[in-house]
DNA sequence: TACCAGGAGAAAA
DNA sequence: TTTTCTCATGGT
């Protein structure tokens, strides 16, 4: 494995083509934590669907989340996709989160806490945990997806089958642990992730034209 | 028509 | 322990 670029350089070459993210597009932490669990495996187009219906229904609480039926709660969140299997974990989750004492005292725990607490609620997982962890708690915890491990794998910085945890060490062992700039620099690779790479085959970024393809590799 | 999307957990091997 | 299957809507 011989990277031709660092970590730094591909988080400096793709903040200067696309500028500030403004992640994550939510009114408040809860609603952070909300969409986290509702986009996975899923284009966030359909998760704003799901969220307006629970604004709609005046049911952006955990205490009203809880409160609904199951059967209102999965025909609200039915255009995110896997809505049943959706309401249980969002369920789980408020659970959790009510019976935590809710964002006040969640607030207070050290990082690796809370993230633990997180894990152990049934439907939310590394990548979810650390979705909320950095977007709705301001933690320095960087994010890995699946553009994030192809697009790095490709760039030689890190191996395709290296497990979860692993890739996050990496990342996290070759950055400044600085919460705006691991916020940017997720939303920064899903982004570019989306646009640049599926409608541009030569990519000027990189490197990066060994990302521009889902068939290759 | 087939593939993909800001994954996770259960079941099977 | 590792791999495979299931969950499901909407855009391209």
């Amino acid at each position: 494995m011989t990277p031709g670029i660092s970590f730094d350089e591909v988080y400096n070459r793709l903040y200067k083509h696309y500028g500030p993210q403004h992640w994550w597009p939510a009114d408040t932490p809860f609603e952070v934590m909300v969409g986290a669990v509702l986009t996975q495996n899923t284009a966030w187009t359909n998760v704003v669907r799901a969220i307006n219906n629970l604004k709609q229904n005046e049911c952006l609480t955990p205490e009203r989340i809880l409160n609904s039926r199951a059967s209102s709660l999965a025909e609200w969140l039915q255009p995110s996709g896997y809505f049943n299997i959706k309401t249980k974990r969002l369920r789980n989750f408020c659970q959790w989160y009510v019976d935590e004492g809710q964002l006040k005292s969640l607030s207070q725990l050290d990082t690796e806490e809370l993230r633990k607490g997180l894990l152990s609620v049934n439907g939310i997982g590394p990548e979810t945990a650390d979705d909320i962890l950095l977007y709705a708690f301001g933690r320095p915890v960087f994010v890995i997806d699946a553009y994030t491990r192809r697009i790095f794998s490709r760039l030689d910085l890190v191996s395709a089958d290296e497990n979860y945890e692993s890739l996050r060490a990496k990342f996290e062992n070759n950055l400044l642990a600085e919460t705006g700039m691991f916020n940017e620099y997720h939303a920064l690779i899903v982004t570019h992730a989306k646009e640049a790479c599926k409608k541009n085959p030569n990519c000027s970024l990189c490197c990066l034209q060994a990302c521009c393809s889902y068939s290759e590799g």
